[in-house]
DNA sequence: CGTCGGTTTGAAGGCGGTCAAGTGTTGTGG
DNA sequence: CCACAACACTTGACCGCCTTCAAACCGACG
């Protein structure tokens, strides 16, 4: 993997999300992180490397995935700025993970985690949280795989993305390509793009380029997310009348 | 809900499986819990009900489920004797919990537990690693969901139930219905129904009551399970040839 | 301006869903 | 113990959503 450092000294940060709710006033103990910067398509880690650091991206975006045997693949997360990713496997990765675009992030070493952990309970509380919420949002995602419809999947993930990007909250960036989103969505490529389109017609989203998109009618993208149909509104898309 | 003591003193123990790797000598601290016992059906918790207890089952089998506004249903898991459940959600259970069977299990207090996990901190990583686990496991099953083929999300869970169950290797106990399985698999009553008749037809499975299969063969099941097909021995089932 | 990868669009087919009927199993009451 | 009812499972026929295959379109980049 191609890797520059960014700096002499590392980063120093705490890499999981502070919980809130218990109101500490302190902050959990620093780790030091080691820069990195890698190209778009840079294999990361593979399925099966032993792991030895948990990622924050700084910039850009990174997908992790799985591959079967005979080569269908499912993009188990897309993580975008500010997110972590590397958390998939005790021993071992059960993921591989790529850049999406050039990307910069920081590798904190698990090691040094899993003693800061055993040391600061607050640390710990935090990494508790966060692998709870992740396995919360799993679940959610098996809801969206094994029971929703195309057209429901890509609203779904239209919605997601724009409450995680920082930018204006109707304009969303779609780094990954088509064929991405299809892996991630468990849905084909040209799925996808039939679903954008339909929208399109609707009046629901505007392109922006092919790599973002405008909401502009951000409740029919939830009725849309939700299989609530509106016959009226209907086009000669995916779901003919 | 339906609950009777089944003793006056409450049962002892500690929930999760205890790190094995670590090679603590010591075992982590004991907590009290509650023993319980319900009906065939019984709702033991709903969605949105705030978290109370960690449950573990002593006998019989328990679903628990996410249901979607229009009715639409997917099982989370199935806990088999043995296992845990209730560690849905953070603050409220995302999930609602039935028993499959009538069933006994455990319940212990989720305050206790955090107390447990503050103080000890083994007990701490028995519950990341049990948190982990859960992680990697719903990954799976998201591959399951989004990439695989009806008879291979069939064969996948039949080889899961297999593996879980504490009785002979190749008798599987299916105590949970044809429309339970298929809202755990992401499929109608019909299809699971069509793949279990397929792999008898092949000779992959047999019949000993619609709630127990023998598999006799085992290897055979695995390659469906992977998607690996045996055109000799097709039949005219779910994938014609 | 031409090439190339990604995206969109079109047409056809298949896997799995839906609807419906038949069969078997389980439980209950006589 | 049997009869019956209620329910679950199986099987069949048909349909539709999504995939697959294929071609056209578009934008980025040399």
């Amino acid at each position: 993997m191609q890797t520059v450092s960014l700096a002499r000294s590392p980063a120093i940060g705490f890499p999981f999300p502070v919980a809130s709710r218990s109101g500490h006033t302190t902050s959990p103990a620093q780790l030091s992180g080691r820069p990195m910067r890698c190209a778009r398509g840079t294999l990361i880690y593979a399925e099966g490397d032993s792991v030895q650091d948990l990622y924050k991206v700084v910039s850009g975006s990174i997908r992790t995935y799985r591959t079967l045997s005979d080569g269908r693949r499912l993009i188990a997360s897309f993580a975008l700025p500010g997110e972590l990713f590397g958390l998939d496997g005790i021993g071992t990765h059960r993921c591989a993970a790529e850049a999406v675009t050039d990307a910069v992030m920081i590798a904190f070493a698990r090691k040094e985690i899993e003693a800061c952990v055993e040391r600061d309970p607050l640390a710990a509380k935090c990494f508790q949280m966060f692998a709870l919420e992740k396995l919360i949002s799993e679940q959610d995602r098996c809801v969206l795989l094994g029971r929703k419809t195309a057209s429901e999947r890509v609203a779904c993930f239209l919605l997601d993305l724009a409450d995680r990007s920082e930018g204006h909250p109707h304009l969303i960036d779609l780094p990954m390509s088509r064929y991405d989103i299809g892996d991630y969505l468990g849905l084909s490529t040209e799925t996808v793009s039939r679903s954008l389109t339909c929208f399109r017609k609707r009046g629901i989203l505007a392109d922006r380029g092919p790599h973002r998109v405008e909401v502009l009618d951000r409740d029919a993208l939830e009725d849309a997310a939700s299989g609530i149909e509106t016959p009226a509104t209907d086009c000669a898309c995916l779901r003919p009348v």
